[in-house]
DNA sequence: AACTACTCCTGGAGGC
DNA sequence: TGCCTCCAGGAGTAGT
């Protein structure tokens, strides 16, 4: 469920509290969830003072002295709580087990203990980063600075949205090269777009009035413009006024944000047609069907081409 | 190239 | 209440 808002909101909290702060002492609990180059192991990032933490797609970057950085990706259901004591600094990631449960938990699996970088009056509580990940699907790898941005481009990531140098022209042509994708399938690719995940892919789609299984090929130019326009604008929704609430695929009752995602059955916040879902690359996928029109020509496509499960999904039994 | 199916894993929901 | 099944999700891989 993080996705790029959540990493990166978790990424301005940790800027801002890490930095300076010296690692003490490392308590691995689940060996898989740490990973390491060759020759590296998990106590080489001990006494290591935190420099920076970045972001590239849903990656947080901690770079530590001594050359070294940690990678964190919090995939499904990572969460990390920074606390001083009893006290919560930082949360974010997935919200099970809620940010203010008692820490650690059965799925805590790592912990770092941190010196404060300032002189605190003594006895100063614990300063501790708790890695915990109920689905054990996020890792933390440790590697040499030098091999960062190899590893991050093995993986042929996609431009940031956000990233200002983006032009809708770029943007056009990164998608250009899929015309016969699904739209959803497109925004889900890291590899065309970096750091959407299904939540914000299916919010993206609904702003920019598109139907998710649309084919990239169908899209005329005002089309990708307002796609390219939506992904931004729900991105940075979610950054200014809070992330999509949405808890075992569904989005939380009174919640306004998401509008489309996890609401299947429920009124359209734009024209009160019931939100329907259907099953797309084995990721369920919410749109309206009015508001989001097939195109004449994509519909056509669809019908010879897709599985008939992807047309015929207006109302599933639950709800 | 693009799709489906499967893998990893566990909490929560729903059916009986 | 207890047991069972299904589903949710990111990303990688294998097969078609």
């Amino acid at each position: 469920m993080p996705e790029l808002p959540e990493v990166e909101l978790l990424r301005r909290g940790l800027a801002d509290q890490l930095p300076g702060c010296r690692i003490t002492a490392i308590d691995l609990r689940l060996p898989k969830v740490f990973r390491a180059d060759p020759r590296l192991a998990v106590f080489d990032a001990c006494s290591k003072t935190v420099l920076a933490v970045s972001r590239r797609a849903k990656h947080l970057i901690v770079d530590l002295s001594g050359e070294l950085s940690l990678v964190i990706h919090l995939r499904l259901s990572g969460q990390l709580v920074l606390r001083r004591g009893d006290e919560t600094l930082v949360a974010g990631g997935h919200p099970v087990p809620r940010f203010d449960a008692p820490l650690p938990h059965k799925s805590t699996h790592l912990i770092f203990e941190l010196a404060n970088r300032e002189p605190v009056p003594q006895p100063a509580p614990p300063l501790r980063l708790f890695f915990t990940d109920i689905r054990q699907f996020g890792f933390c790898h440790l590697m040499r600075r030098v091999s960062v941005d190899g590893y991050l481009e093995a993986m042929s990531l996609g431009p940031e949205p956000l990233d200002p140098a983006l032009t809708v022209d770029a943007f056009r042509e990164i998608i250009g090269r899929r015309p016969r994708a699904r739209l959803k399938a497109l925004l889900l690719d890291q590899s065309a777009v970096a750091g959407l995940g299904n939540i914000y892919a299916d919010e993206s789609l609904f702003l920019a009035r598109l139907q998710p299984t649309r084919l990239v090929g169908t899209l005329d130019e005002g089309e990708v413009a307002r796609l390219f326009d939506a992904i931004r604008a729900t991105l940075e929704y979610a950054l200014e006024h809070g992330v999509a609430q949405v808890l075992n695929g569904r989005a939380l009752p009174g919640e306004a944000f998401p509008r489309a995602h996890g609401r299947q059955g429920e009124p359209c916040p734009t024209c009160g047609t019931p939100i329907v879902r259907v099953r797309l690359g084995g990721r369920s996928t919410y749109y309206c069907p009015r508001c989001q029109p097939e195109s004449d020509g994509a519909s056509e496509q669809l019908q010879e081409s897709a599985p008939a499960a992807v047309r015929s999904n207006g109302g599933d039994a639950e709800t």
